[in-house]
DNA sequence: CTATGCACCGATTGATAA
DNA sequence: TTATCAATCGGTGCATAG
């Protein structure tokens, strides 16, 4: 299986007193003194690249598989070779790794700084850590000259220059810097369809009911089907294999469950707009002319449990399945499939990073999508 | 207030040394 | 095969400006 090439597997230096285990760092630490720039260190440039693309992130080919596969992942993790955190329902390839992981779980903290006595579970924390101690910022915006002490912050600073806005709402098509931007923003989303009551994404009409709802995007649905003429917007085989079965996958992907943060998984999920926005990641793929307002508009979050259990068919389905049911299902229920969506949501939103194509293809669809359902937004300028 | 910006932390990953 | 480490991610908290 041919791995993506690294482009940071700098020699390690190999004799330096970089005392492993050790509780007390030693002072000659690891930690670039390189500092100023860092010349080689890919921790400072490697602005060629574009700035999400992690190469960190990249998956093997062979787990890009298991990905569209679906089932692989599963069995993957059942896998007795794999180390298997049962605590988060994690997998890891390498033991030692799972050691380290469970870190996490004991809180233990066998790093500590000896300047200040601050403890760290993980070594290279340790090593960022220290950084702060030393005197001097070594990180330097190449657009500016203003220095930072962390690569990390400068990296997060460079996003002003090069306009970078990697936070998305996920109801409209605005973009934001910051996530605390991003967060205050999708809170008003929130906020005013609550208040509002059920809005059509495609006309930006408020009904108070759901079924009432329902009974208006008909409407758009039919109108949507006239104007369809043979056009072909249906997702192709591939496609519609590869999303049902990530999406399988995935639900059942333990991975996906954990605890890692990033990826901010909740623990439970109250249909929310991500929900609604899978079906959308579902067939989005290759097509240009997609009816993507025939997706379950969202509805006050406060209401979806209720919704859920007695009135399910109000929502509009992902059908992920039949072609021909593609348009013709929009409007049939899904609800005992929003923790699949869900789950895939995340997956996706996951391997943006990564360099998987596909998934990154239908993800980026995805964002068009999400521009052209999002015109009336009142949100959007 | 809200948006912006920085300091810093927790955690994972892949390469590679042991 | 296992352990280690550099690299890098996502994230929180706080300060400050408008
Ligand atoms: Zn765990
Ligand atoms: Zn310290
Ligand atoms: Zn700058
Ligand atoms: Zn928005």
């Amino acid at each position: 299986m041919l791995k993506k090439r690294k482009k940071h597997s700098r020699p390690r230096p190999t004799d330096e007193n970089v005392s492993e285990v050790d509780t007390k760092c030693s002072s000659g630490e690891a930690i670039d003194e390189n500092t100023n720039g860092a010349e080689d260190s890919p921790e400072t440039f490697d602005f060629e690249c574009p700035p999400e693309k992690s190469i960190e992130q990249e998956k093997t080919v062979e787990e890009e598989e298991e990905v569209e596969q679906g089932v692989a992942a599963t069995e993957w993790q059942m896998d007795t070779k794999a180390s298997f955190c049962e605590l988060c329902q994690k997998s890891f390839r390498n033991p030692s790794t799972l050691k380290v992981h469970m870190r996490c779980h004991t809180g233990e903290k066998p790093y500590s700084c000896k300047v200040c006595g601050k403890c760290f579970s993980f070594p290279g924390n340790l090593s960022k850590h220290e950084h702060i101690h030393q005197v001097g910022k070594n990180f330097t915006c190449q657009f500016c000259k203003k220095t930072f002490l962390l690569h990390k912050t400068l990296k997060k600073h460079e996003r002003i220059h090069t306009g970078e806005k990697m936070y998305d709402c996920k109801f409209c098509s605005q973009q934001f810097l910051y996530l605390t931007s991003r967060n205050n923003h999708e809170q008003k989303h929130l906020e005013e369809q609550s208040e509002k009551g059920f809005v059509c994404v495609q006309c930006s009409k408020v009904c108070k009911t759901a079924a009432a709802l329902v009974m208006h995007q008909k409407k758009h649905y039919f109108r949507g089907l006239k104007h369809r003429d043979g056009k072909d917007l249906q997702p192709s085989a591939a496609e519609i294999c590869t999303w049902g079965g990530a999406a399988s996958s995935i639900c059942n992907d333990p991975k996906m469950t954990g605890e890692r943060r990033s990826v901010s998984m909740p623990e439970s999920f109250p249909p929310s707009f991500d929900d609604c926005e899978a079906p959308l990641l579902s067939y989005s793929s290759g097509v240009t002319e997609v009816i993507p307002q025939n997706v379950c508009t969202p509805s006050p979050v406060e209401n979806v449990s209720t919704i859920g259990e007695t009135d399910s068919s109000h929502f509009m389905t992902p059908p992920p399945l039949p072609p021909v049911a593609l348009h013709s299902s929009v409007l049939m229920e899904v609800p005992k499939g929003w923790k699949h969506w869900k789950a895939r949501h995340y997956n996706l939103e996951e391997n943006l990073n990564s360099d998987h194509s596909s998934l990154k293809e239908s993800t980026k669809t995805f964002t068009e999508l999400k521009t052209m359902t999002s015109f009336d937004n009142p949100f959007v300028p």
